[in-house]
DNA sequence: CTAGGGTTTGGGCAGTTGTCCAAGGCGATT
DNA sequence: AATCGCCTTGGACAACTGCCCAAACCCTAG
């Protein structure tokens, strides 16, 4: 195997950890061919020698983080030994981010970006997909009576917390948590039903 | 007051409104002064008259248009009875919503925007507020013991469902509302607390 | 030593961008 | 009729963009 074979190999994986690091920094519409050479320490033609596009290179790069993000959340529900425990240890998981982390920016842009680019909006739906699997399956697991809609609206409860949450910092973990964990523990119980006011 | 004047405040107006229908459609970063000006019917140097900047004009079309969408929102609210019943209200409304509709695409588009502009930020960092303290005041006085946690959450799972929708099309609010509704109902009347594991 | 493969270089191309500005139009006031 | 204020025009500017490509490079195989 020629070391020129295993250098490009070596290049190409800079070119996506640096474009990674670039869609948090920049934003994905603000990161260019230029910029992402710099970063990588190549000359500028080397990212249309390994890609075919800019365009292509930003999405192996996002698709590939997400996945390592969401890899990264199935050990901490391993951690967790009932529903309650799970949503406390993802949150707790999620304070990591303060929302203007690079992570949490990458998902944000990615997810942006999808809305304006069918192959990338699959990708992305392929990621939220297998996360919310994962999730419902715990769930259903551990007790849980509507594992695929109750993990739904966490999936995008979560989300949508980071979202608010690189907005308005104060908007802690510990504030919603107590909130969050009623979508668990429905008051199934007893016969009433939802309408408890009037 | 002068035939002048008058024009020139219709225009700007006319640019405000071409600025929301272009960041729907082509996303923040892709409005070019160009652009704005086909769409409002004037020559490319109007844009630098009315605004000091495209992104000055970009930020007032976008807060506008989001004060318009959680001004409608109050009287949906007003029309429940229930808290319930103004979570399957305000999802209803959300029908409306595909997710990638103009109104949506507007308000992610502002979101991922804002984590670049500070200015921005604050600014869109204000509507969502004003939306939570609204929800917050009508939870409370329809019996919802924590109205402020349960804003948060409520306007969090919301933003972040629109967002997955977005992604992957088979989400519907009737799937969700079932589960979201919990959040309203907290299984407070049995004498055990949160901590239901272990 | 030569030939060949994969990789890298740096400049070139045509197009777009935000911003600015000298020049002109036009109705109201003097 | 002349002047004034506001608005509008269309082009100029430098800086950027994605993509491409002839040439050079370097290491291995023959």
């Amino acid at each position: 195997m020629s070391t020129a074979a295993e250098q490009g190999r070596a290049v190409r994986r800079r070119l996506l950890r640096a474009a990674a690091e670039l869609i948090a920094e920049r934003g994905w519409r603000a990161v260019s061919t230029r910029v992402l050479a710099e970063r990588a320490g190549v000359a500028p033609g080397v990212v249309h020698y390994h890609f075919t596009s800019v365009q292509a290179l930003l999405t192996e790069a996002a698709i590939g983080a997400m996945r390592d993000v969401v890899d990264g959340l199935g050990p901490v529900l391993d951690r967790a030994r009932t529903p309650a425990e799970a949503v406390d240890l993802l949150l707790a998981s999620l304070d990591d981010y303060t929302g203007n982390d690079p992570a949490s920016l990458l998902f944000t842009e990615a997810y942006l970006a999808a809305t304006r680019d069918a192959e990338l909006r699959q990708a992305v739906g392929g990621v939220v997909v297998d996360f919310r699997r994962k999730l419902a399956g715990w769930l259903g697991e551990h007790g849980v009576r509507t594992p695929e809609e109750t993990a739904a609206v966490l999936a995008a409860a979560i989300d949508g917390f980071l979202l608010h949450r690189a907005l308005e910092p104060s908007l802690s973990a510990a504030t919603v948590a107590p909130v969050l964990r009623r979508i668990l523990a429905p008051p199934q119980f007893r016969g009433r039903t939802q309408r408890k006011g009037r």
